[in-house]
DNA sequence: TAGTGGTCTAGACCACACG
DNA sequence: GTGTGGTCTAGACCACTAC
């Protein structure tokens, strides 16, 4: 039992039980895989409402530290981190899942030919006022656990030459295997919380933080061949870059206040 | 007067709520900065308790969609979002504040020396058992908001040397004022949702997915300079980069599944 | 059947902002 | 003082799991 009076530094109740849980769980007084007591347990341990209890448990939940399974109990989660070079975008995915020791698997959500939303009409470099994209939606696997949404738009030639490839396989693979051939690519790294749609899609809670990994690529004449955006779980994914620094130009750095 | 019928898609009834308010928002209805009904009369609206209210907002909240003020109400944000380039990593934060229109401040927190961690004993190629390190922590502002934390480590001479500049001073800036160049980076990016301390912090909710930015920097013959990592606000940042694609080491293709 | 987490209610007290 | 959001309670019903 532990006295409200403990938490009464400012700090709301729910916030001090969830850093004790995790501090359990850091030190591994709880491991991973193991079983929390109940809500209603700890709601006794700590001698608060079940509600207070559940608030704390939804910021662990948020955290990645453990995850709830109705009508069984809250576990703790055994935690994964895969790294994606950027250098080789995403697209690489395979590889970089083989290389890391987990089996891949790609599930295609849909592969329509749609008209292209302005902003893939710009990023594709697209002129014909109704141009047409074929748009692909996938879920990447690592080891059975679904960890990214992947979008994906395709100039209407490509998509049409290899529809079916595409359909079973990675981006990236799948173009180089036909001959296509990426040779750079414009990235952008963000991160959103997960909402109601993707937290269905890849099975996590609302709200946990997604990566998201814009990208146009380019193939022979700095022609655009690809572009879209992977959304991929936070707590097991991240990227990573080895960046040649330019030489600032000291007079931007002059004129600074 | 919404009823609860409405919802029956097997959708909870908060993320329904969500989602209507989130329409709201995104489609003008509720302007920036304009004051949504209170959390009482949202009740009466959807015909919910208080507390079902309080979980749709939060769901808000966490999308960086509105902001909640005691005593006053809920008030929808005025969005931003300013890019950083990771070929000039964070270092570069002044500048890329100042070419997008916001003024920049730094705020330190700490700047104390300390037992090297073995992390940053590694990266900065610290060979010395008991190696010190000066510890910096501070916080960026764009336009009076934080918008990230900066975890900063030098070696010893470098921040005896620098102390008072870098006290008061962007990193990189000061770096290169005072002669120091950085010409490579390792870098990697992930995300996090703000624990308590963070969210007192960066003066953003609990929760919110921060972008975290990893950094060990090379000066000249590949010594490591510096180190560290910077937290920042997912919803007013994002990183960006122009990558070349290395050919594909076709041999590694061939050899998935 | 008993126990679990998921959702929701109706109400309480507090700290804070504003008139 | 009134209204606001922040916290917390005690209890309800449901869907699901396990025995």
């Amino acid at each position: 039992m532990v006295s409200a009076e403990q938490a009464a530094d400012g700090q709301p109740f729910h916030i001090f039980i969830s850093e004790q849980l995790k501090e359990k769980i850091e030190t591994g007084a709880y491991e991973p895989g193991e079983r929390l007591p109940s809500e209603f347990d700890l709601g006794a341990v700590f001698g608060v409402s079940r509600t207070t209890i559940r608030k704390a448990i939804a910021s662990l939940i948020q955290q990645g530290l453990v995850t709830t399974q109705r009508g069984k109990g809250i576990f703790v989660t055994d935690p994964h981190k895969i790294s994606f070079s950027m250098a080789n975008p995403l697209m690489y995915f395979d590889a970089a899942l083989k290389q890391q020791g987990y089996t891949s698997r790609v599930q295609s959500l849909r592969f329509q030919l749609i008209q292209a939303p302005v902003e893939v009409k710009r990023q594709l470099a697209l002129t014909h006022n109704n141009a047409q994209v074929y748009w692909q939606e996938k879920i990447y696997y690592a080891d059975d656990t679904p960890i990214a949404l992947d979008v994906t738009y395709y100039p209407e030639t490509t998509g049409e030459a290899l529809a079916e490839p595409l359909q079973q396989g990675f981006t990236y693979s799948t173009l180089v295997r036909n001959g296509i051939y990426l040779h750079a690519a414009k990235v952008s790294l963000e991160s959103i919380p997960a909402t109601y749609e993707l937290s269905e899609y890849l099975a996590v809670p609302l709200g946990l933080p997604l990566l998201v990994f814009n990208y146009v690529a380019y193939g022979d004449n700095r022609q655009p061949v690809v572009c879209g955006k992977t959304l991929s779980r936070s707590d097991w994914t991240c990227y990573t870059a080895e960046v040649e620094v330019n030489h600032p130009d000291l007079s931007v750095l002059e004129n600074l206040p």
